[in-house]
Formats: structure tokens, sequence, C-alpha cells
RNA sequence: GGGGUCGUAGGGUAGCUUGGUCUAUCCUUCGGCGUUCGGGACGCCGAGACCUGAGUUCAAAUCUCAGCGACCCCA
């Protein structure tokens, strides 16, 4: 399927939003030319990554939830019975009415997101404290009706691969408690992309409709604008009172549970996809690149006095080394395609395969072979002994210097300005700002409005982002006493 | 929510203003054959397109309307 890729130069980085489609057309992630909009087609080998992805989130998850999966048809009357739910959702969702030529007594909703279809089962699963915690997640595809721009894994029609995360507590306390484990889950698993993170609870006004508070993790891109990638949310009794969800207690009186929900959709991909690409395509962390290695053979028809042109062997040197890196659980092809070995270069740094191997004649006559690292471009010559614990070593390495690249990538576009308004509208330009500001919602909104922004939120106390965020001061817009919170253009 | 631009092979485009000569341009891609191969090879042969529908007209890629889709700007 070679097809999307042409040999003309692409667009740089600093494009983003162009350079941004122009890879996933020809890396392959996701075919655009569906004719729906804001619905695309995953290519085989941006699937192949998304589950390497999604594979490290379901390890994570597994550990103490449990997987299961609800259907996507919800009702009307369920979807509609928690007010300030429904009030969040009602203009974006799609709806089924008619079966065949029959209108449909009551219709269906496609799920714009679960709590709806799955709380009227809790009801009857959970009888007794001792059915306590719950904890199931899901990965699905969600529907919202979106009518502003649609983008590729960013703003979508179906989300195709929705995690979401249920849980029941007997206690607020306890499920307050789950949404610290959800917070530092999702630590967990971004710190394995590689892609670094804010995390604010957000502003009342933006909370998850039908929730006690949001907690949310944004990344920011390359052109500064500021990209949820996964959410967290408490929400206490609201549903289970809407639901009637119930346990027995210990001692024999009948509670609502205490909820939470957290998720994450393909947009962890187009953040791993944004934030470590360069000018010459993708450029993936080896724990989810579908080929960790490219191993490409450099071959000669030209014979020599023996009438032996080399191929053979250094075909077989090959062989023997794609052998090894697979033996040791490496991920790895050889190209034997037809192209020439420069074609074949670009070829697979448009995919981001974080290791090439270059063998030709001149190394198989010094026993080595040589290493090049997408990230960096460095090229090493290694012994061919030697090449399983090298690449390895080197594979570790990409991990973690593609991750602190990202993570001073971040840092750089965080501004701290309270000072004049003209610098603070410049730097909000430019990525995350961080300013004072009051609960008062028709602040916030003044805020946005001036500065072309939203409000992410209150920075929750972390390593990353610790340095001033017990700090309180005058709301930058009516001068009370307010919190810090970050704010930035969003996607 | 409001405004604008646009839709021609798998991808990118020329042609549209002034309807006919379009059997539709060029680059790329794809298939075949040969020569090549340490950073995007070359030759020869072949393949592939006017978004959908309605209308105007002797005649529509070109004009009109609607739908679908894409992009940009403002709120």
């Amino acid at each position: 399927m070679q097809h999307n890729e042409d040999t003309q130069t692409i667009v740089p980085k600093n494009n983003f939003s162009e350079w941004y489609s122009e890879i996933l057309k020809r890396a392959e992630i996701l075919d655009v030319r569906y004719p729906i909009k804001g619905v695309y087609v995953w290519f085989p080998y941006g699937y192949k990554l998304r589950n390497l992805v999604y594979q490290i989130l379901r390890s994570l998850l597994d550990e103490e939830h449990e997987e299961v999966q609800f259907p996507m048809l919800i009702p009307e009357d369920e979807l509609l019975k928690e007010k300030e739910h429904i009030k969040g959702f009602e203009d974006e969702v799609f709806w089924v009415t008619r079966g065949g030529s029959t209108e449909l007594e009551i219709p269906f909703a496609l799920r714009p997101t679960s709590e709806t279809a799955m709380y009227p089962v809790f009801k009857v699963w959970i009888r007794s404290h001792a059915d306590l915690p719950l904890r199931v997640y899901q990965i699905v595809n969600t529907f919202r009706y979106e009518t502003k721009h649609t983008r590729p894994l960013i703003r979508l029609r179906e989300i195709t691969s929705f995690k979401e995360a249920h849980t029941a507590h007997t206690t607020r306390a306890d499920a307050e408690e789950q949404v610290k484990k959800a917070v530092a889950l999702y630590k967990n698993f971004f710190d394995r992309l590689g892609v670094p993170y804010l995390i604010t609870r957000r502003p009342q006004w933006d909370k998850f409709p039908g929730a006690a508070y949001s907690i949310a993790f944004d990344t920011i891109m390359p052109d500064g604008r500021t990209l949820q990638i996964g959410t967290i949310h408490l929400l206490g009794e609201s549903f289970a009172r809407t639901f009637d969800i119930k346990f027995e207690d210990k001692d024999g009186s009948l509670q609502y549970v205490n909820q939470t929900c957290y998720g994450i959709s393909e947009r962890c991909v187009a953040s791993v996809i944004g934030i470590h690409g360069d000018d010459h395509g993708l450029v993936l962390p080896p724990t989810v690149a579908p080929t960790q290695v490219v191993i490409v053979p450099i071959v000669f028809s030209r014979k020599d006095a023996t009438g032996d042109d080399g191929s053979r062997s250094v075909e077989a040197a090959c062989a023997a080394v794609r052998a090894n890196l697979e033996k040791a659980g490496i991920r790895v092809v050889v190209d034997n395609s037809d192209e020439r070995p420069g074609a074949k270069y670009y070829h697979w740094e448009m995919r981001g395969v974080p290791l090439r191997i270059e063998l030709g004649p001149r190394d198989l006559k010094n026993e080595s072979c040589i290493l090049v690292r997408r990230d960096t471009s460095a090229k090493r010559q290694v012994p061919l002994n030697a090449v399983v614990q090298e690449v390895q070593r080197t594979l570790e390495d990409i991990q973690v210097s593609i991750r602190e690249a990202a993570h001073e990538q971040l840092r750089a576009r965080m501004y701290n300005t309270n000072e004049d308004a003209a610098e603070r509208y410049a730097r909000a330009q430019q990525g995350v700002v961080s300013v004072f500001l009051c609960e008062n919602e028709e602040c916030g909104q003044k805020l946005e409005e001036q500065l072309g922004v939203s409000v992410l939120g209150e920075p929750l106390v972390d390593a990353e982002t610790a340095e001033n965020e017990t700090s309180k001061g005058p709301c930058v817009i009516c001068a009370q006493q307010g919190k810090r919170v970050y704010v930035a253009r969003a996607y």
C-alpha cells in the first residue's frame, strides 16, 4: 500500500496543521477519504500503532479493572434520565429512529459515552457492599455529532477507541481514592508514551456534565495549542440517585454508591504523533513502534572475480540478525524490496521506526553493521556479535531521550505572567499561560474571550509543575482573591 | 453560530473568466520488462480523473440551483 507515499519533500513541522494531516496520510496512519465528515479509516500500520498503545493501557487497567463491553445503542429514556448529563450532550447525539421502514417507538441513541448504558445494569449488578468496589472498563467506539471542524484523531464524529473506565464504591472517600489511582495510572501510561502532560482540575463551569468535579490531562502540541488527552471524573452520588444504584451496607442499611469514571481516546495516538514527529515524519517511541528495527541490506549485482556478487552472504547475514533480534522479542523487519537503499531510508523514517540497521559487503568484511537512530540520526558501527544487546540498549536510550526532549518542549511553552495584559495575550498564542483567576464563571469567560483561550483549570500539585502551584493572588479580571489557573488555546 | 474559498486519475495540479478544438495538461503514483543499488535511480511499454443530482443549452469539466465533502476566517 505504497500509493500514499511519494518522493516530494514534506511540509515542515512548524506548519503543524498541514504537517499533521500530511503525516497521517503518508505514514499510513489514517485514511481521510471516507465520504462522511469526521469519520476515518485506520490503515493497517496506524492500527498496529493504535493497538500497541492500547495494549499498554490495557495492561495497566487489567491490574485492577475488568474489561467488559456494553451495547452501542441506548434507549432514549435512559439517556435522558440524568438531566445535567444530557444537557451536556443533547446537541451532539446521533439517533437511530427507524428499523427498516418502521419508526421506532423509542429511538435509540448511539452512545456519546456509556454512563447511561452501564448504570442501569450497575443497578442490577450491585446488591451488597461485597460487590464493591466495582471497576470495569471498555474500549469501544462512541459517536458525537460534531458540527465544527472535525480533525482526524482529535475531533471526531466516531471516536473509534474510547477507553472508558467506570467504578463504584461504598464511600466518597473510596471514590476519591480511586480518582487518585486513576491519575497515577494515566501518568504511568503517558510516561510510557513519552508524552508530557499538565494535570488540572477543570473549572466548575467546565466539568463533565453530571460530575462533582473533573480532572484533565492536557499536553501541548507543537503549535502551542493544548490537547486534552485524558479526563477523570468524580461522579459522587448523582448518577447513583438517578439510576437508583444502591448497596446494602454492613449495618443492613441501603446506601447509594459513589462513582467515578475516566476516559482516554485515540487523541493519545495523536499526541504521540504530534509531539515526537519531525520534518522527516513520525518518530515513534520504541514502546509502541510497530516496527522497532528495520534492516536494510545493501546488495550489489556487480560480480567480483569469482562471480559472486556478495548479495547472498549479505542476505544471509541480515536474516541471521533478524532471527536474533526476534528471539530477543524485538519487532524487526528486513526490507528486501526492490527500492534503492536511500528510498528505503526515507520510507522507514516517515513511519518513525526508531532504529535502522544497514548491512552491506563492507560491513560484512568487518563483521559489523551500522546502527542509525531515528531521533538523532546518529550512526554507529557495532560488531555483529553484539547487535542484540546494542539494539536493546539503544532502544532504551531512544525511549528516554525522546521523552526528555518532549518534556523540554513542554516546559518551553509554559509562561507565568500576571504582568501586563498585552504580554499575556502574546504568550497565550504560544502556549500555556499561568494566571490568577477567581472562581466566578463570568471572569473565566471574560478571560477566555480576551485572550482567545480556554481555561484549563487549577494545576494539581505535581512534581512536574509544583513550583508555583500553591500561590494565590488577585484575579486578573476582577482583582478579587483568585487561584492560579492555566489557560491556553485548546483543540 | 456567522462569513468565505474550493471539489478534475491513488496523491498534487493545468484547463473554467469568454461553453465547442478536451480524444482533458504536467508531476507523482501504480503494473510489466531491462539496467541499477552505502541517502529519494534511469530507459521503454502500459494503467488511471471532470464529487452527486437537477437545470440552462444544439453542445457543460466550464454557467445556475441543491446536496455531500474539504479548507480558511470571524464569534
